[in-house]
DNA sequence: CATCAGGGCCCTG
DNA sequence: CAGGGCCCTGAT
């Protein structure tokens, strides 16, 4: 391991999430992936960002209630940070984090569901985030394609060490992203020297189009959903499954729910129907019944139930999804 | 040992 | 619009 960078000067800001909030079902997602730019703990989960070009090292803490959110977080830098610096950066979180997001009318309207109610309210104020920039989203989403989660891990952290930063700061090492000029310098043999196969091609080329500024995920925030899409969908190496997940985590698109691959389609087929991975529900009945029942909250309604699983799976063995997750 | 499919996507015919 | 190929890896 490389020296980390010490990070030695910290700020503190305190942001109030819209409530009903539930901190850790927001700032921990039991289905992705680990990688070792986060780590999370109850109440606490430490989060590296380049910010600006400036890398930092943050914590979040849970120092609220479901119907009082506060959480307070921590910035550590290398160098003091300007207070017009950390005001952004908070903006910039509270948007990623979903921090503002109101749920009052998705709780009123499922709440009393049969099925979702109760998930609902075990995972009071629970919502969709993303803690990276939509450039590090598209790169987690390459690793994923075609791999099992192993060989995704395993190739994050091959680049991690290529190309990121380590970052030292709150007894923590955790690494940061790098920007996307550092990758333009490498060359595709080089990347795949890192074992990432034919993805070497579609890392390169999407972080081109970053460099020649062809995406530009702030202007893309103010687009029309078909306009994001469309522009993503653009980008080399990138297709409908990985917009998808980028149209629901990283802008919130709530009612997203266009592709379903077939991973997904025989989970979605036990936990909606109790069908067996063996003969799942077809594809286009799952989405006409989402359709149906969760329209205009298509994405964060399965996102409950998703999660929820998850979260379950951490201590109960259910060896139906085991065999579906492939380690 | 060989073969194959995996938490897709591109490209070709 | 269907299907082969793609880097690698682990399962069979």
């Amino acid at each position: 391991m490389p020296d980390p960078v010490l990070l030695q000067h910290q700020h503190t800001a305190q942001i109030e999430p819209t409530a009903p909030f539930s901190f850790d079902a927001t700032m921990h997602k039991p289905d992705h992936f680990p990688s070792a730019d986060n780590l999370w703990q109850p109440g606490i989960r430490w989060q590296t960002m380049l910010w600006q070009n400036t890398p930092v090292g943050l914590r979040y803490e849970n120092e609220g209630t479901a119907n009082e959110p506060c959480v307070s977080l921590s910035v550590w830098s290398e160098h003091a940070l300007t207070p017009a610096f950390i005001a952004s950066l908070v903006a910039e979180v509270r948007f990623r984090c979903n921090f503002d997001l109101d749920l009052t009318a998705f709780d009123a309207r499922f709440g009393s569901d049969p099925h979702l109610g109760p998930i609902i309210h075990k995972w009071w104020g629970m919502r969709p985030a993303n803690f990276g920039a939509l450039y590090e989203y598209l790169i987690i989403a390459i690793v994923l394609q075609n791999a099992t989660v192993r060989r995704s891990v395993s190739m994050m952290q091959a680049l991690f060490e290529q190309y990121g930063t380590l970052l030292a700061y709150d007894g923590k090492e955790l690494y940061c992203f790098w920007p996307p000029e550092v990758v333009d310098r490498a060359t595709e043999e080089e990347l795949r020297a890192l074992k990432v196969g034919y993805r070497a091609k579609s890392i390169k080329r999407v972080t081109g189009a970053f460099i020649r500024k062809e995406i530009d995920e702030f202007k893309l925030r103010a687009c029309s959903w078909e306009e994001q899409r469309q522009t993503l969908l653009r980008l080399y190496g990138v297709g409908p499954a990985s917009v998808g997940y980028i149209l629901g985590d990283v802008f919130h698109r709530l009612d997203e729910m266009v592709s379903i691959s077939p991973w997904e389609q025989r989970i979605y087929s036990k936990l909606f129907f109790d069908q067996e991975p063996e003969n799942p529900v077809p594809v286009d009945t799952l989405l006409c019944f989402f359709n149906d029942r969760f329209t205009p909250y298509r994405m964060l309604a399965v996102h409950y139930v998703w999660e929820d699983l998850f979260w379950k799976r951490r201590h109960e063995s259910m060896p139906w999804l085991e065999k579906l997750i492939r380690l």
